[in-house]
DNA sequence: TGCTGATTAATAACATGATATATAACAATG
DNA sequence: CATTGTTATATATCATGTTATTAATCAGCA
C-alpha cells in the first residue's frame, strides 16, 4: 500500500513531520511506561523547561515551549494535580501566575535527567546518525524559514479561487 | 526567551517535528482560508488519496495515509457530509464501506492540483532548498528507522524506575 | 483620581491524533 | 450448520494542539 505521504513530498511536509513526531512521542512514552512515572512524555518539555529556566509566569512558559498560552495553563493544572509543579502569584503583578516545580517535580526531573533521558537522547540520536545532513541544524533553519516568511506569505497573493 | 524544545536537541525531536508540522499546516491552511476551500488543510491528504489510489475501503485508508482507523472514519463522515467523498457498501464483503470522491470532490482535487497545491509544494521545497541535506530522504530514512526498532526498543530494557 | 487601553491567564469550543471497545459480517472448523 | 475466532468499521473517551473570548489587573494619561 503506497503510503500516501510520503509520496506527495514537500507538498505534505506538515503532515509528515507531524506524523512522525507523534510516532516518536508514542515510542518514548512506551519507554516511560515501563517505569512508575506517573507522566505523559509530552509533559516533559514543560518539566524540562523549569528545569533550565526556573520558576516561569504561564505566559513566558509557553514562549519558551513554543506553543500557545492555554495549552500551558491545561498542562500546568494537570502537572499540579499530580503534585510535581505549584503555581504562586506574583508579587509585582497579580495577574502573572508563577509556575515553579515542587520538591517531588523536582526529584522527578533529576532522576529522569540521571536516568532516562540521556538514555532517549542517545536512542534517538542513534536512530538519525546515519542521515546524510544535519538534521538538528536542517529544522532550525526551517523554523527560520518559517518565522522570517509562513508558507502562506511564500505561496504569494495571486491564487485564484478554487471552485 | 530560550526555546527549550530547540535545546534540547534530540530527546525532544518528537515535540518538535510535531510543532514544525503543525506550524506548516496552519500556514498553509492559511493560504485555503483565502480561496473558498472548505476544506482544512489537513483533510487534503485524504482527498489526494482517493485521487491517486481510487475508490478505498476505510481501513485501507488509513493505511495509506499512516494514521488510525478511527481517524478516518472522522474525516471521511466529514467530507461526506460536505459532499466531497462518498461511501458505499462493497459488493464481497458487507463489511467494508468503499470510499470514493463524489463529482464535487472530483472537481476540488482536479483544481487544487491544478491552481493551488503546486504552489503551496513549491513554497515548501523553497523553504527547504537551502539545507544542507536532502531532508526528504532523511525523514525516509527516519520512518524507515522507526518501523524497524522503534525508540523504546533502542533504548533498552535496563532503565530502572525513576521514583 | 478615574477612565481607557493593554496585558495576563482562564475558559470555551473546536480539530485531530490516539487507544479501547462494541458491533456486524465473514471464515473456518468440529 | 452452529459455534467460535477474526476482521472491518463505528463509537466512546482521552490527549493535546489551536483560536476566540472573558475576566482581572496593570499602566498611562486627561
Amino acid at each position: 500500500m503506497e503510503d500516501v505521504i510520503r509520496s506527495l513530498g514537500f507538498l505534505c511536509l506538515g503532515s509528515r513531520l507531524k506524523r512522525i513526531g507523534e510516532q516518536l512521542q508514542s515510542d518514548t512514552q512506551r519507554v516511560l511506561d515501563r517505569l512508575d512515572v506517573p507522566v505523559q512524555s509530552s509533559q516533559y518539555p514543560l518539566l524540562a523547561a523549569l528545569d533550565r529556566l526556573g520558576p516561569l509566569p504561564v505566559g513566558e512558559l509557553a514562549q519558551a515551549l513554543g506553543i500557545a498560552q492555554p495549552g500551558v495553563t491545561r498542562s500546568v493544572k494537570l502537572l499540579a494535580e499530580l503534585g510535581l509543579v505549584e503555581v504562586s502569584q506574583s508579587n509585582n503583578d497579580q495577574r502573572r501566575r508563577i509556575v515553579s516545580l515542587t520538591r517531588n517535580g523536582r526529584r522527578l526531573v533529576d532522576a529522569a535527567k540521571r536516568d532516562v533521558w540521556p538514555r532517549i537522547e542517545k536512542a534517538v540520536a542513534d536512530l538519525c546518525a546515519d542521515l546524510s545532513g544535519p538534521l538538528l541544524d536542517q529544522l532550525a533553519a526551517i523554523e527560520d524559514g518559517i518565522a522570517a516568511a509562513p508558507i502562506d506569505r511564500r505561496v504569494g497573493k495571486a491564487v485564484g479561487a478554487v471552485q
